[in-house]
RNA sequence: GGAGCGGUGGCCGAGAGGCUGAAGGCACCGGUUUGCUAAACCGGCAUACGGUGGUAACGCUGUAUCGCGGGUUCGAAUCCCGCCCGCUCCGCCA
């Protein structure tokens, strides 16, 4: 959500910013409509303020005259007039602002300039780390998992449906494993407090992280609750505090969680869809972060370490992509994905995406801070990123730590949480 | 699911048709006093959206806001209806 501020005095500047994203003008019409609509909403606004000031003025003499025991029929007749002509003008205002409300809710964040424009050709590398395995591709996961037992594609799409997978024995362990040294990892060590959140979420929480109102179709509903399965653990722990004034002495606060996560990827089926590498329900542990403006820029440098830091503990070679504006997400000013290799895919594969919101949440939630007594309420910076989603993760460890005897040799930050030192 | 009680500013808490953007307290800010701190005293202290003046910090001004949405009324924090949330009790339940 933008400030309406910067709609009516730079639009050109939120013209410019969109269509550094890569889509053309795809958002011109919206931006254009938008700023029409907002210049008839303050014509109505003086108008209706106009009427209810006299309204108020009426009123007043009105009981001016009661207290005298007075005749007020006259007053009172032109306070009703005013009362309808208030009515009215409020019933256009209501609609006019549910339009402008939801043009605004569709409109993307603006990257921040460090991010190129373009799409997703225009990604870049900015960083390696570790060694890549040579390609593999005899020995993909989910034939290693299978052969491990720790997978059970079959049943899982028995009781749910494809996209829904079982661990069993010590690849259920290997989830539990993982969820546990994640949590530890960023909570002793990075000093995240960690929260255990709803997995489901309502509609208002969703719009203030901006999956609704534009991804609904990716979304899992649950039938007349008005409530969907979390997408992300963003959702409910970003939320929390949402229509909270906090002091700038509870700045950044950093908050980590477990979850599920449920999406139904309506438009990607087909696409790398053989074992754990697109999931319709998956687990994930996620770091979120409330910022000032000023720390916000360090603070995703930060984040983005702390994810960085599961890979290398589980050494498993990755690279850090920074997002071209056309491939950043909806709400996002600047996201760098973290991409861990996979040989037996012989690809890389997304296992985080750490991203910066600027204001564009907060003004979402109503989340703002309070930078020094006396001084007027400013929107929070919101961050977040996975560290890390598991499946994925998993697919990398097995495919990159397997072995010429087809077991698999657990990196050493995992040994305690599975009580072995390879898998097999 | 049923019954009762409640939801007021950053926090606590009064108010029960007009004099209430809202008493009082806490917190916070400025000042007086003070060897320092504390205490005491004086003053200040909501947010949003408009209009207007200023490069701006901000000033002046209007409107709205007492959980949310409707209604009654010339006028609603206050009365009525619906909804949401919380607490207590009952029922059901892992």
């Amino acid at each position: 959500m933008h400030d309406l501020k910067l709609l009516r005095e730079r639009p050109d500047a939120l013209a410019a910013g969109m269509a550094r994203r890569g889509k053309g003008d795809v958002h011109a019409p919206a931006l254009a409509r938008a700023a029409a609509l907002e210049a008839e909403r303050r014509r109505l606004i003086v108008a209706a303020d106009e009427r209810k000031a006299a309204r108020n003025a009426v009123t007043a003499e009105v009981a001016a005259l009661k207290k005298a025991r007075q005749d007020a029929e006259a007053p009172m007749a032109r306070s009703r007039a005013l009362g309808e002509e208030i009515a009215a003008l409020e019933a256009e205002l209501a609609a006019l602002e549910a339009a402008l409300g939801d043009l605004l809710l569709g409109l993307p964040n603006l990257v921040v300039d460090e991010v190129p424009a373009g799409d997703e050709t225009a990604n870049a590398v900015v960083k390696s780390w570790g060694t890549p395995r040579p390609a593999d591709e005899a020995h993909p996961h989910w034939v290693i998992a299978e052969t491990l037992g720790l997978l059970d594609l079959p049943r899982g799409a028995k009781v749910a449906g494809s996209g829904f997978v079982a661990f069993r024995g010590v690849g259920a362990r290997l989830v539990r494993g993982l969820m546990q040294f994640m949590l530890d990892l960023h909570t002793r060590e990075h000093g995240y407090e960690e929260v255990w959140v709803p997995f489901v979420v309502n509609r208002q929480a969703m719009i203030g992280t901006g999956q609704l109102p534009k991804f609904e179709d990716d979304m899992y509903a649950v039938p007349g609750e008005g409530l969907f399965l979390a997408p992300t653990a963003e959702v409910p722990v970003t939320n929390l505090h949402r229509d909270e004034l906090i002091d700038a002495g509870d700045l950044p606060r950093a908050l980590c969680a477990y979850t599920p996560c449920f999406r139904r990827e309506a438009g990607a089926a087909g696409k790398d869809t053989r074992g754990l590498l697109r999931l319709h329900q998956f687990d994930k542990v996620e770091l979120v972060r409330y910022e000032t403006p000023e720390t916000a820029r360090a603070a995703l440098e930060a984040l983005t370490r702390h994810a960085e830091t599961v890979l290398e503990r589980l050494e498993l070679p990755y690279r850090r992509v920074l997002l071209a504006a056309g491939d950043t997400g909806f709400a996002s000013a600047m996201t760098w994905d973290l991409e861990v290799w996979s040989p037996g895919t012989n690809k890389w594969l997304e296992v985080s995406s750490c991203s910066w919101y600027t204001d564009f949440q907060a003004r979402r939630m109503n989340l703002r801070y309070r930078p020094a007594p006396g001084e007027k309420p400013r929107f929070v910076h919101t961050l977040n990123g996975s560290g890390l989603a598991f499946p994925r993760t998993i697919a990398a460890l097995l495919e990159h730590h397997r072995q010429p005897d087809g077991r698999v040799r657990v990196p050493d930050a995992l040994r305690s949480y599975l009580g072995a030192d390879h898998l097999g």
